[in-house]
DNA sequence: TAACAAGCCGTTATATTATAACATTTTTAT
DNA sequence: ATAAAAATGTTATAATATAACGGCTTGTTA
């Protein structure tokens, strides 16, 4: 079982702001709300952001360019994310299926090629929404 | 059978672009390309890129901002959209198989819930950057 | 055929997202 | 204690994308 993994101050920070809030977060709206915490320019947010990713404690939803953080307990799953985006409140959840995970770990295309990562990203209307 | 679009000028001039591109192009990079054909304004190559996107002429790679033609002939495949990008040379292929897109658009999560689309982006080596 | 709607075009300005470059400080490992 | 690695702070700027305005063309349709 690998070391909890200790974040640095601003890390810290922009992770906290990330994982109470109820949506996806653009990294101008963390800037926003750490200003009160001495976090002044965008390179300290995107910074921690990085690592953040780096470290799978955040994903990232490329259609949004938004981080929320992993819900999948002590994800290491950096290499392998999927999640449901709801096209109208834009509610993101991740999702945590191990035969979708299985499945497309396995996939190898036509010439056999197998990758080392993937990101999926469904788009529906959520309960609420339809 | 739907009859062929029609594409308007600005349209056609980017989409011939992009389709003789061996890679992915972003819009600036465009832009550039097509100012010899009288486009100028970033808008003017952002509104035929949303344009060819709607009709699935083109797709974007959302990890990369970046728009490649469709190979899928008549593409009408806007919303099952998968590709293997190369995490050395850059190189995007759009995979074109038919069990898995039939298991994605297929796929519910735990909670019932289908979804009306789907991009998949696997990242990994290409044969020759292996 | 007038007139209306829908789509496309061109332009300027500006919003949003992200990184470069540089100097310094803190933390970690030896 | 010291060297290497990681994190910080700051200013400036690059890259990506949209708002707002007005006009032109084309194809209904009344």
């Amino acid at each position: 079982m690998p070391q909890a993994q200790i974040l640095s101050k601003n890390q810290q920070v922009v992770f906290e702001i990330i994982e109470k809030a109820k949506g996806p977060l653009k990294a101008y709206s963390i800037l926003y709300d750490v200003q009160k915490k001495g976090i002044r320019a965008p390179l300290q947010v995107y910074r921690a952001l990085d690592k953040l990713l780096e470290l799978g404690k955040i994903h990232k939803i490329e259609s949004k360019n938004a981080f929320v953080a992993c819900k999948n307990s002590n994800c290491e799953i950096t290499k392998a994310t999927a999640f449901s985006i709801c096209e109208k409140c834009e509610k993101v959840t991740e999702i945590n299926n191990s035969k979708l995970s299985n499945y497309l770990s396995a996939f190898k295309d036509s010439t056999g090629m197998k990758y080392s990562k993937y990101n999926l990203e469904f788009f529906g209307l959520c309960k609420k929404c339809k």
